[in-house]
DNA sequence: TGTATTTTCTACCGCGCGGTTAGTAATCTG
DNA sequence: CAGATTACTAACCGCGCGGTAGAAAATACA
């Protein structure tokens, strides 16, 4: 039996994880989101997962207990780093500078994280098995969220609808992210800057200052 | 050997095709847009195609010369009533106008054609082997030529980036239909009247009457 | 009718998949 | 050093995949 068969890492810290254990899992981690990145979900097999770790396909399976486990310990080790970075930006702002630091670090993040980006890209495009962790549901409350506190401070028009707002601004943010991926020559900061520029004239009242850019 | 191996339908009239193989083919085209709508791409075995549309494996691959032609001539067909659609609703449109059209009835079509949404949802996540049709860039740069056309005619303002607004604006369209079709509870003609006006407000020089939504 | 063509079937092939089993190195621990 | 635990490998299993071969129905045509 493998020494530790939970989802997520540690969880319950059931056992204190030898050394190896940790590296292990962290170089699968790693090739996983290589290899999905290039390949997409269909073309990562376990085969391919062993092989660029250089091990055998039996020892992935001593480490976790399934394929589909590898790929969404991997795939919730990127959303976790993701989120980290766009909760740090966003972090204390509020009102229309939280939903401007929401987009600009969003894109920020994606355009300097390709694999984890085809990752996130791969595992939102469901039948992968992996759709169950924090969905795109909770990410439009997430944004409606802040849309609606923008609103609420006076920022925001009092007539926008909150959620088909998010919905649009999530679509905008990811086919910028998208787009920048296609053709890494695409000016994303620049994009989501437009974007930015678009949600004040449509958004604003009128009333919030300019703000400016991080980095 | 089958009768007629060209990818597209009647591209140069090789054989008049019977009235069997018109039948069969136009069945097969559709049982495929269904089992990719219900179960994605590596979902949709040629076994599960020849299930559903009542006959052998062997009979579907005499038809057509591999499983691959039969997803990618669906999805032409899925995207060639799509382009007709949109093309004539945008018709003889100009201005902003026509951008707006464009987003009314992209987001129509797609609420009222689940399964050809769910087909070219799969067929844009490459990997598939589909993605050599009529791509993304394509479509962004009509996109961005309708927008131009409206800047140029004075609808919208002179110093917005047509080719970045296009990917904001077909990106927000995307999120509407998605939306629209993980939660068939989501008012997609709301989103999609909420997303032209916060274009009429964020690209619009003021200057152009209002205009009503078709339909 | 008889013959030619179109359409379909059953049976099979090789492959890569996720996963299992049994044994064996390597490492820790007394 | 000995025994237990950890970390691994080679070989195998059954399955569903896309695709093929050859024969047999169905249909068209004289």
């Amino acid at each position: 039996m493998h020494p530790n068969d939970a989802t997520s890492a540690q969880v319950r810290a059931a056992k204190p994880l030898t050394i190896t254990e940790q590296a292990r899992r962290a170089q699968l981690i790693g090739v996983t989101i290589d290899l999905v990145a290039r390949h997409g979900y269909p073309g990562t097999s376990l085969a391919r997962i062993a092989e660029a770790a250089g091990i055998s396909k039996a020892a992935v399976l001593y480490h976790f207990p399934s394929k589909d486990a590898v790929v969404r310990t991997a795939y919730a080790s990127v959303l976790e780093s993701l989120t980290e970075y766009v909760g740090a930006a966003v972090g204390s702002r509020s009102g229309a500078s939280a939903v401007e630091a929401y987009v600009r670090s969003l894109v920020a993040y994606l355009r300097d994280h390709p694999d984890h980006t085809r990752m996130i890209v791969e595992a939102l495009s469901e039948d992968t098995g992996i759709g169950d962790t924090p969905n795109a549901r909770s990410r439009r409350e997430a944004v409606a969220g802040l849309i609606d506190a923008a609103r609420a401070a006076g920022d925001y028009r009092p007539d926008i609808d909150p959620q088909a707002t998010a919905v649009i601004v999530n679509g905008a943010v990811d086919a910028i992210v998208s787009e920048r991926l296609a053709d890494p020559d695409f000016d994303s900061r620049h994009a989501a800057e437009e974007l930015v520029t678009m949600l004040r004239r449509s958004l604003g009242t009128g009333l919030q200052d300019a703000g400016n850019p991080s980095s």
